[in-house]
DNA sequence: TATCGACATTGTGTATACAATGATCACGAC
DNA sequence: GTCGTGATCATTGTATACACAATGTCGATA
């Protein structure tokens, strides 16, 4: 495996879970010497972090690691918004139906076993992994992975709750069943519920965050 | 201004206006030797290139200039549509009413007055520029950048034509004057129509050319 | 005491040197 | 004659050295 792609791993992981801050100064010594690699694949690393958003060249002199505050989240899911409704609209045009009613099936089964939240998870990813491929656009994709790539320090913001982890599901197996059904509009209108209700929820859970924090 | 910010424009031109055609392999020592900088700044520039998508890696050893073929363009068009359907509803909410007044009615000028070409290109770069302020997204924005920079080339393949250029006026100031009247469904339906019509004569200029190539 | 200037320190931008990997060509064996 | 194996060469990946720019601090002068 490259250093640069070392890099790039470890520093992502690094800023999706938190141990680098919004805000820490990144200065390409210090991290390269941090990571055990030299300044030039540090440098590719960063440029690709920069690229995906998550730092930013404040002057010449500092990179830093971007925030996350509630216009981020706002300007983020209208932009996810676009994305998914346009991705669940061809994936009802173009979809095999049996592929989606297969996951809707198993949507349906974890709702009902009340599978752990790792079960969940996974069968969302391959929901994702799904789309991606019957909606056979790179740029799509692309933009897609970009947007995943920022939900993961989203959600690390808003604790997950169960209920919303079972409306969740439920949500999903509409969509998914709609995509199998070759009902764009129903895919579409499904896909703006999921996500209206999403953010909804992250909102709130940011905003119970701030007053706890403020009585603290 | 740096080099690899030089060698980075240069090669983005080069690749726009067709000087290094889509399947040419750029080799690091070549191209940091033809365009006067050294390898370091020029992988920078490879690797934003690769980032916007005119270059991939297609092995660990060769970087070649991607392909722009009709099932490209259709990815593209997808992309475009979902992203700036968005955008003009966004607009439409959010924009203050007089800005995107005063565009319709510049586009309806540039009808009446049957100004030139540059003048034209002139005016739809205004009008992006506003719409990217108005949107106030930074998501969108980037991927709309992106968009824009390979329809440079989606328009170089395809020639355009004086009928087209007149009907592409007239559907602007529809949006325009949509978002200034805050109609968000008149906004995104018109803009829905109007790349479906310019994808239409891309696409058929298209076929026009490899027909008389294939006569030739 | 406050402000301006100069110098030092730190960190990035670029270049170049070195290491490693993959490809190609030639030679030999089957 | 063809296939396989090895060596050489080119090209990338990484490291390091050097140059320049920016910022901060210290001192001097007003």
């Amino acid at each position: 495996m490259k250093a640069s792609d070392r890099a790039y791993a470890a520093l992502l992981s690094d800023i999706q879970n938190g141990a680098l801050a919004p805000g820490t100064v990144l200065g390409e010594t210090e991290q390269a010497a941090r990571l055990g690699v030299s300044r030039t694949p540090l440098r590719e690393a960063l440029a690709r972090l920069a690229a995906d958003g998550l730092v930013v060249q404040q002057s010449p002199r500092v990179t830093v690691v971007t925030d996350v505050d509630a216009d981020d989240i706002r300007q983020l899911f209208e932009f996810r918004e676009a994305l998914e409704i346009a991705a669940a609209r061809l994936a009802a045009v173009r979809a095999p139906r049996a592929v989606f009613a297969a996951l809707a099936e198993e949507f349906d089964q974890t709702t009902l076993v009340g599978a752990g939240r790792p079960a969940y998870y996974d069968l969302i990813a391959r929901f994702d992994v799904e789309l991606d491929a019957v909606i056979d656009n790179s740029y799509l994709a692309s933009a897609l992975r970009t947007v995943r790539t920022h939900l993961v320090r989203v959600r690390r913001l808003s604790r997950d709750n169960p209920t919303r982890l079972a409306a969740s599901v439920s949500e999903h197996r509409l969509i998914a069943s709609a995509i199998a059904a070759g009902d764009a509009d129903l895919a579409a209108h499904a896909t703006h519920v999921h996500l209206h209700n999403a953010l909804t929820t992250i909102l709130a859970s940011l905003d119970g965050a701030i007053h706890e924090s403020g009585a603290a």
